[in-house]
DNA sequence: TTAACTATCCTGTAAAAACAGGAGATTTTT
DNA sequence: AAAAATCTCCTGTTTTTACAGGATAGTTAA
């Protein structure tokens, strides 16, 4: 029996780049595409695929959000994260909501194909890049990696906060605050807080 | 005559896409693909597409130097570039290197055509969200409007140099690179550098 | 169960930035 | 030509950051 494949991207490029990928794949069945949350929603109210290929940005929510209400709604169904870049967190946050894999969309027809099968048997599936960047997250990425509580700091400093009014806020001693902002000038390897700043929002990490 | 369209995208699922798009369109010849900077090299010596679609963002090089590349060598051929995300800067870039147009990745196959053929007669064609972003860049940024000597001494800033070094390096006074920093720092209703930069950096002032 | 990581805190010192409040000399715009 | 904007420079003071070099307790991973 066919493999019922379904589609959410707000990319017509996309969606049609995967359907010419499947076309000739008698194994799958082409069940359509939403551009939207939405959309999916409505579909999946009268039809049920067996993988849905999910984009993590869509217009009206986070393809993350909707990998939640779907499995939440319809566990039955294997879902495929679908994302442009190699982004760590993406991966996992999708991981975390149910998703049972993921493909970059620079992935190949055999990739695509070898990913519908992994999930379909209850396996996951992550395409090779991705899955390079779980097992080794900073080997090849420019970001560093930071503690969540760094994270928390880094953003009150760009908000224009000084470390006496950051150790207030976090209810810790400015003492504190400043070994934070001391370990972020390492980890960034910069100068100072201006260039740590740049660099850090060029990295989207704030 | 059809027009010969070659793409340069490392997205098999975008290159897919497209194809699929364009594919029972009589007056397009598809040429075929590269996915990196070198092959489209390569395969310009040998064959000549009219209009040449290509992504951003390439494995080994910025689709905005290789756009200015390939124009300054066949300066006959259109550039159509390519991105999934609606950015300003980019687009200008692109365009300062030569591109003709610009084409977002969630335009329809109308789009596409239509692109292609106002860039075939030698005008110039401008995804509709991209033409609005163009035509009001800043209405409605909150982008203070800042001098030369203001933006060189925030770049220089935001490298993390200090006001001393910056003095040394532009042949003024510490105390006039002070003065350029209380300035901005006013101009941009800013508490520290650190939230300067910040909102410097999310405007693309730096 | 160690080892590594994380978050917390400390004492100091030196350097830098932020802030106040000027002023003179060019350019540019009106 | 006058007004506005820009770039330049100054003396101070206070606050904040940067840097050195620690330490302790809890958590996480090998």
């Amino acid at each position: 029996m066919a493999i019922k494949v379904f589609i959410v991207d707000d990319h017509y490029m996309v969606i049609e780049g995967i359907h010419s990928l499947l076309q000739h794949e008698k194994n799958i069945e082409w069940m359509g595409h939403a551009t939207n949350a939405a959309s999916c929603h409505a579909f999946l109210l009268h039809q049920q695929p067996d993988v849905i290929l999910m984009d993590i940005n869509l217009p009206d929510k986070s393809g993350i959000d909707l990998c939640k209400e779907v499995k939440q709604q319809y566990p039955a169904v294997y879902i495929i994260g679908l994302s442009t870049f190699n982004q760590q967190s993406f991966i996992e946050k999708m991981i975390g909501n149910g998703a049972s894999g993921y493909l970059l969309k620079n992935a190949t027809q055999e990739e695509l194909m070898e990913g519908i099968e992994t999930v379909i048997k209850g396996k996951q599936f992550l395409s090779f890049d991705a899955a390079l960047s779980l097992r080794k997250p900073e080997t090849h990425s420019d970001a560093p990696v930071i503690t969540r509580r760094e994270k928390e700091v880094l953003e009150l400093i760009a908000d224009g906060m000084t470390n006496n009014e950051i150790a207030k806020k976090l209810f810790i001693s400015t003492t504190t605050v400043d070994t934070h902002r001391k370990n972020l000038l390492a980890k960034f390897e910069a100068k100072n807080i201006a260039s740590l700043i740049k660099v850090a929002v060029q990295l989207h990490m704030i």
